[in-house]
DNA sequence: AATTGTGAATTCCTTCACAGCC
DNA sequence: GGCTGTGAAGGAATTCACAATT
């Protein structure tokens, strides 16, 4: 285990990794070498080595990597061996589509609590269990339901205050789907997801032609 | 106008000037330096004037960049004069979110088509004009209405043999939001968003609170 | 005086290539 | 023989620093 600083990219490409590990351990698969794991996405495969090397000697030589292991191991760096418990705030379409979306209820991420500060919204049932409830209660509820991530799925103009009441209740993780820059606030990670830029990445790429596609 | 190829990071942060070039415009302030542009979203001001530099001498030195002119320039550059017509494939929560989602309306991308395999949803009215259709429909459909892009708002099992579906009608502009790897096809730009990803960095960063929150 | 545009320097990331091990 | 782990090389992106321009 190195003390040296691990890259974003690094990271993200755990997740990958993970995903793939999942689904040779769910095929029955013992064991993969990196060769294998590089032609699945098109990587070199003395990244995925160096990747995991920043975390420690996983690998047996002559043979790859042990699947059971690994996936072990990446939930455990990537701190999925526990259940995180996310808050959406702003229950618009995307925040309701995303509090009933499936791929996160099952997994290590479970949805426990909704708030909009329309008044129409406030009290709905999306699912038993779930109720929308009033911005102002986020204080109180977030430690309460012991929230430890936080969707944004706010309009843009209130991104920024909303963030100020999470961080403020303690919240260390956001993901925002404003489409804004975010203030960086010391002890608190966001990470922005807009769909406007890979929209435009796209339109500027059918709008010159010349340039071939690549790998994002 | 130089012939290197560009980069899609510096693209990205076209769309990121070019939302606050649009905020000044609103505000009437007439012209913009790089370094107070740089400010906004705590890059580098060199950066800001070499991403631009790509595409021409657009500033005027001891003055910075006239907003107007800047703003339209980059709205050609990304290929945003014209409107984008865009299907979505996948009238699941995520789909419909998406077709509603107002943040593309207005502006340079309109919601065209909507189709889906479930005979539960389709014929569903989603607003007036826009129905959700059969996926045995998308190859006829799709130059009919003269889609240029597509977004897969499909289950991942389903989402390789969909992209070929729709390479095949001509488009070649993807964004995905299936959690997986995408195999690249030539002349098709696909770029994919990956919520577990993100959550999953987030977690990580959980995890490992010795590390100091930065940037993405 | 202020700010652009850009070569040079730096930092960061990826790939190569091979010693070491199973 | 096959594959990992890693130092060294190579490549890409960012930042510095300054000449050129208004």
């Amino acid at each position: 285990m190195k003390t040296e600083k691990i890259s974003e990219l690094t990271i993200n490409r755990l997740s990958i990794y993970l995903r793939c590990l999942n689904e040779l351990s769910e095929a029955g698969v013992q064991t993969v070498s990196s060769k294998l794991l590089a032609e699945q996405f098109n990587l070199n495969s003395a990244q995925i080595r160096k990747d995991l090397a920043y975390f420690g000697e996983f690998g047996v030589r002559g043979v790859g990597y042990v699947v059971e292991d690994l996936r072990e191991q990446l939930r455990g760096i990537l701190g999925l061996a526990t259940t995180h418990r996310v808050a959406i705030v702003g229950a618009g379409n995307l925040g309701l589509a995303l509090a009933n979306y499936l791929g996160f209820q099952q997994d290590s991420f479970q949805i426990v609590a909704l708030f909009d500060v329309d008044p129409a919204r406030i009290g709905l049932e999306v699912r038993p269990g779930l109720v929308v409830r009033s911005l102002d209660l986020l204080p109180s509820v977030i430690p309460e339901r012991q929230v430890d991530m936080v969707m944004l799925t706010v309009p843009a103009v209130a991104a920024e205050s909303v963030l100020e009441m999470v961080v403020q209740a303690g919240v260390r993780a956001v993901l925002n789907f404003a489409p804004i820059h975010l203030s960086v606030r010391p002890g608190c990670k966001v990470k922005t997801v807009d769909l406007s830029i890979s929209l435009e990445s796209l339109s500027y790429f059918l709008a010159n032609p010349t340039v071939e596609p690549q790998e994002e």
